[in-house]
DNA sequence: CACCCATCCTGTCGGC
DNA sequence: TGCCGACAGGATGGGT
């Protein structure tokens, strides 16, 4: 479910509200992808710090002096954060991490449980943080540009849409949002990455700029369940050029849009908006 | 290094 | 209605 805006869109959602806040307890549900990695008692009566965003993961920083560090936090593909002051809704099946708080309670729903939660010492300080050690750029770093994902998508053979989607060029465009800016960007998802000009390369950045940014004022795309930490749906999947429209008329010029199979995920294009 | 593929898990939807 | 397979927003880890 989640690429970078709506995981930008969660943060934003509760960030704030949550700064300053003191656990006061912790609850696990079903395992996640990984274990936690301490004890969770260990982090009561720690202070919660402002919420940042790298890539897909949060990092919620908590000091106390008997557990200095954070957690990091993944939404995997059907995870969602929800935030709220009062504390006495019972959890479901799919509410597999509880923070709670004096300002209210942090809970991570995820039906597949291909999110996580992990506790790290310190960003800089390893164990979780290799997590984020092979991650691209941020799109909206300004060093993200035209050089940068041509010198990226140099040397590979995949096709650029998977290239795209690997993060470690840039981070942030998942199956959505990679399809929406090669749509924008006119370039066929098929094209062999080595294979990208630098013209196109250069309008492919912008590109992936452009979506993510869209999708963020949207609230990000709500397909069947994502919300923000105070339920809030998003409405990007409304202005979706070609992600989950098969068979349906291209917005530009008709024609029926395509849906193909890269490296086991769908990939959606216009065959004719998007020609090399 | 680049790449392919299986894998984690549950829910939903379409076809028969 | 029920059953069954296909598919779903992600990313890792292992093998070639």
């Amino acid at each position: 479910m989640p690429e970078l805006p709506e995981v930008e869109v969660t943060r934003r959602s509760f960030a704030d509200a949550i700064c300053g806040a003191t656990v006061q307890s912790v609850r696990l549900g079903k395992p996640l992808r990984w274990p936690l990695g301490l004890e969770p008692q260990r982090l009561v009566g720690a202070r919660v710090g402002a919420t940042t965003r790298r890539g897909k993961y949060l990092w919620l920083p908590l000091s106390s002096q008997l557990a200095p560090g954070g957690l990091l936090l993944h939404l995997g593909m059907s995870g969602s954060l929800g935030f709220s002051a009062d504390a006495s809704a019972p959890a479901g099946a799919h509410d597999h991490f509880d923070l709670q708080t004096d300002r209210g309670l942090l809970r991570l729903n995820d039906p597949r449980r291909f999110g996580a939660v992990v506790w790290s010492p310190g960003l800089e300080a390893d164990p979780a943080a290799k997590l984020l050690a092979g991650l691209g750029l941020e799109p909206f770093d300004a060093r993200f540009d035209g050089p940068h994902l041509h010198a990226g998508l140099s040397g590979r053979r995949v096709a650029v849409k998977q290239a795209l989607l690997a993060g470690d060029i840039v981070v942030g465009a998942g199956n959505i949002y990679a399809c929406e800016a090669l749509f924008l960007a006119g370039i066929d998802p098929r094209l062999a990455a080595c294979k990208v000009s630098r013209p196109r390369a250069a309008r492919l950045a912008t590109a992936v700029r452009a979506v993510l940014a869209q999708a963020l004022e949207a609230g990000g795309s709500t397909l069947r369940d994502f919300k923000d930490a105070h339920g809030v749906a998003g409405s990007f999947q409304m202005q979706a050029q070609v992600y989950g429209r098969e068979g349906q008329p291209c917005r530009v010029c008709g024609t029926s849009i395509r849906r193909i199979v890269q490296g086991a995920r769908s990939t959606f294009f216009c065959p004719q908006c998007q020609k090399r």
